[in-house]
DNA sequence: AAACGAATGTAGCAATGGCTACGGATGATG
DNA sequence: CATCATCCGTAGCCATTGCTACATTCGTTT
């Protein structure tokens, strides 16, 4: 009778590289953005954002680097991949919906910008395009 | 200047416990759902559930006994606390709630599925409410 | 050029959640 | 009541993301 359990629809099994993808698409948002604003991207300055050590910060630059999506050399500013700032205008772009979508929906400014860091990385396309047609 | 960087909305300070309590709600839920469904809920029904092995279940299983949510013996069933019930019952209203909200929105059943378990886990208060209104 | 402070890297620890492999407990069946 | 399949626990591995403490590099400022 156990086969009759509904496996979840978002298998647990690939929990980990869920949140390390989670976490590639905090990073290469964060990049482009502080390099926007102040024209380069520190591993001090990711720390501060985020919240975190330097050592966190410098870990998880090394992994994506690996992965591609960005690069920097011992001691100079991150910056971003061809594949990173892709990366990071879908994100960009998807996290700016989820965000104008929830105020529209009546959330006030701090409580749409706390859940939309949240809710942004599991907006699939679909969902998203509603988001969109809901907005106009 | 930089203490001119805006630090997240939400702390990534937090990320670990926030995997970790977003875990603990998935569990107590699913234990809920499959006592309801089957009178009982082992260890091996959430490895199927989630996906994952009985040894990672056994372990978070423990944690959430450690926590006061679950209570089970030895090769017995698991079993909800009044916490870990009370716990439930809001996390599945939840998330009810986000379900029907993304069907209505226009996305489909299969889509709305998947993309309301990533969801739910950060939907705030006021978000929850807004999808309310949204409904009736 | 030396020295100092800020930024970054490295070593090593903990918690969480994956896994395989193995062994003990339980319960059904002969 | 002995056996056997199923269920569950333990040991021990890895990856990710936190941390503190210490070492190194960079850049500025004497």
């Amino acid at each position: 009778m156990k086969d009759k359990i509904k496996a979840r629809s978002v298998p647990f099994s690939q929990t980990r590289s869920r949140h390390a993808s989670e976490t590639a698409e905090d990073y290469v948002e964060a990049v482009m953005e502080l390099i926007e604003e102040q024209g380069e991207c520190r591993v001090l300055d990711l720390a501060r954002y985020f919240n975190v050590s330097h050592v966190t910060v410098s870990r998880i630059v090394k992994r994506l680097q690996d992965e591609n999506l960005l690069h920097s050399k011992p001691y100079k500013p991150v910056e971003l991949t061809a594949k990173g700032s892709k990366l990071a205008k879908r994100v960009k772009g998807r996290h700016e919906v989820v965000l104008a979508f929830l105020i529209k929906l009546g959330v006030d400014k701090a409580n749409a910008e706390i859940d939309s860091e949240g809710i942004e990385h599991h907006v699939g396309s679909q969902t998203l395009a509603a988001m969109k047609r809901f907005l106009k």
